[in-house]
DNA sequence: GTCGTTACATTGCAGGTGCAATGCTACGAC
DNA sequence: GTCGTAGCATTGCACCTGCAATGTAACGAC
């Protein structure tokens, strides 16, 4: 076996190039060459990765999102053992949202990627399941756990996120509205 | 002044061609030629009518603003007289979601929309100061005027929108979630 | 009538796209 | 050593893109 490189390793490079190139110009504006261009490298080099486009796309895809659940299990995990379950929660929720500029262009990948799947609906159970997920989990962490007040944290969230992303809310005002709702959840009483 | 046609006609219908085209396949697959044909016309009169894409693009992002804003007073004129604010904010919600095959197809035109313009700000003041009067007049609706409040209502009900279009909430889910989150801010007493 | 303007249709072009093909080079098994 | 294979680079191609240019036909003012 001749020359060894780290497959994982070169594949996550030119991931990233493409999601600089998604997070400046938009999804549509990446293409072989340009990825290639940002990520330093030669076409044929990406396309020795990557035998086509959607492959690099979907790759690049499953990047965002392994990045963005690392992110938070290690800030849960900074928490130390047995936090409060409202303090959980709202450490889940503030780092899921696009807080700060770089996590802002993460969101924007992500939205484009949204968009981009919305029209193929390949991804649509994977996408599904975590939210299931994700709602079972808040739910436990609710008083009562109410799931249904789950999947309202969980929208709001999101919508915040949009909104971030958007323009129309700042940072303090999403995190405001998140507390604002988290009082009402949890009982105003602790703060 | 020789052959009349109504301008604003011709251009909707071109216009309901994209968005055609973009619910469809996404909107990355929108180009001249494509449009031109969904539209059953010629790229000449495609171009008579915009002089370049990006113009055609803005023109039909209007054209979506403006159907929903049009459905939502229509479903708030046919109310009646001083309606209930809860009925109210519920009926101007309810006509913002995704709900419905064709009101989703709507949807994903305009996800595809805001993650076009994510990366161009330019339509950002636009944006933002459409949010803000939102906000506002749900917060009149509001006991109390809570506008912190108003503000999550609103993020809330654009979450439920994206998981109804990436089909991880069904339409009831997404009904009674909104329901229990305005039994939350109104008192559960009436319903 | 004629004439100017509008409403299109057709064609052409320079540039970009994904992708296949081919070539070269360096390494490791044997 | 040599040979096969992985790792890349280059090139070429068919196709699509936005857009400009040019043509033609219809209509109204005069």
């Amino acid at each position: 076996m001749p020359r060894k490189v780290d497959h994982q390793e070169r594949r996550t490079l030119i991931a990233d190039a493409l999601m600089r190139v998604a997070a400046e110009h938009g999804l549509e504006a990446v293409s072989l060459r340009h990825v290639a261009a940002e990520a330093g490298v030669s076409t044929g080099m990406v396309q020795h990765y990557f035998r086509t486009k959607d492959e690099m796309m979907t790759f690049a895809m499953g990047v965002v999102r392994d990045r963005s659940s690392a992110r938070v299990s290690q800030a849960i995990a900074a928490l130390g053992p047995d936090p409060e379950p409202r303090r959980l929660l709202r450490t889940l929720l503030v780092n899921l949202l696009p807080l700060g500029d770089e996590s802002r262009a993460d969101g924007r990948v992500a939205l484009a990627f949204l968009a981009y799947t919305a029209v193929r609906p390949a991804s649509t159970p994977a996408l599904r399941e975590d939210t299931e997920q994700m709602v079972g989990f808040i739910a436990s962490l609710l008083p009562g756990g109410d799931s249904s007040a789950a999947a309202g944290v969980l929208a709001l969230m999101e919508g915040l996120g949009m909104y971030l992303l958007g323009g129309q809310y700042s940072d303090d005002r999403a995190l405001s509205t998140l507390d604002a709702h988290l009082d009402r959840l949890f009982g105003a009483a602790a703060r």
